[in-house]
Parts: structure tokens; sequence; C-alpha cells
DNA sequence: TTTCTTACA
DNA sequence: TGTAAGCA
């Protein structure tokens, strides 16, 4: 498919699909015209990336770590590197911090919203206590 | 029309 | 990242 499509089905611009191929994230063939040509799997990486980035992800570390999210069960022992492996529990753990903070933030909004909603406009400010990295 | 590259904001 | 220019 062209970039076009791969674009739509991904909600990602074409900006940003070229962008992640210039950072090696993802691969294309070119067309006789110059077109790039995209394989159907690629739908599902572009996905995987992005959902990567919103982790907070830097495309540096995503790009060393995408080859060993496709095979994992897999035990590729040979190619996990300790440094790969050093890294990956790096962004485990940092993801479970972030998790771990939305989730402060989403009872603190949550508290607020049932004060408000419950027209207990008595303390109203201080209802809220949003949590900080 | 769609995509391409390059470059600026 | 968006957008614009100038091609193919």
């Amino acid at each position: 498919m062209r970039i076009g499509e791969l674009s739509e089905r991904t909600d990602t611009s074409r900006r940003l699909l070229r962008y992640y191929e210039e950072q090696g994230l993802i691969v294309s063939s070119r067309s006789a015209n110059g077109y790039r040509n995209y394989d159907e799997n690629l739908v599902d990486r572009v996905l995987q990336i992005r959902g990567l980035l919103d982790a907070g992800l830097p495309t540096r570390i995503i790009r060393q770590i995408l080859p060993c999210l496709n095979k994992p069960r897999a035990i590729h022992f040979p190619d996990a590197t300790p440094e790969m492996l050093a890294t990956l529990t790096l962004e485990r753990d940092r993801m479970t911090q972030r998790i771990e903070c939305l989730i402060r933030n989403r009872d603190a909004v949550s508290e607020y919203l049932d004060t408000v909603s419950g027209k207990r406009r008595e303390d109203p400010s201080s209802a809220a206590t949003a949590a900080t990295h």
C-alpha cells in the first residue's frame, strides 16, 4: 500500500510515517515512480510504535527493542544482549512509574468530579490533589 | 491526485 | 510536526 493508505489506517500523518522510516523504525520499498510501498504488516507495526512513543520511549530505544518485541516467547537468548535487557528493564520501570502517576491523577480527578456532581460546593478547590512525576 | 524531497517555523 | 514549494 502507499503512504496515504497506511496513514489513514494507522491514523498517523504521512510526515510522521516518513520520519519513522528515517529513524529506522519502519521500512518500505519503492515503486518505479518513486512512491513508497508499504507491506501489510506495517499497519500493526506503526500502531505498536505509536504505543511505545506514547509510553514515553524515545525512537532510538524503540529502534533497538522493536525487534525483540516482535519475537517474544521464542527462546532467543543468543541475541538478548545484557545491555538490551538492561534498557528494557529500565523502560519497563519507567512505564510503571507513569502508570502509577496516571492512577493517582485519575483518582484525584474522579474525586473532584464526585464532589462536584454531588453538589458539594463546600471546598471544590481542595478536592483534587494532582500528582506529579 | 498523490507522492517526493527539502527546508523553514 | 505542520506546512510550503516545485517536480513527476
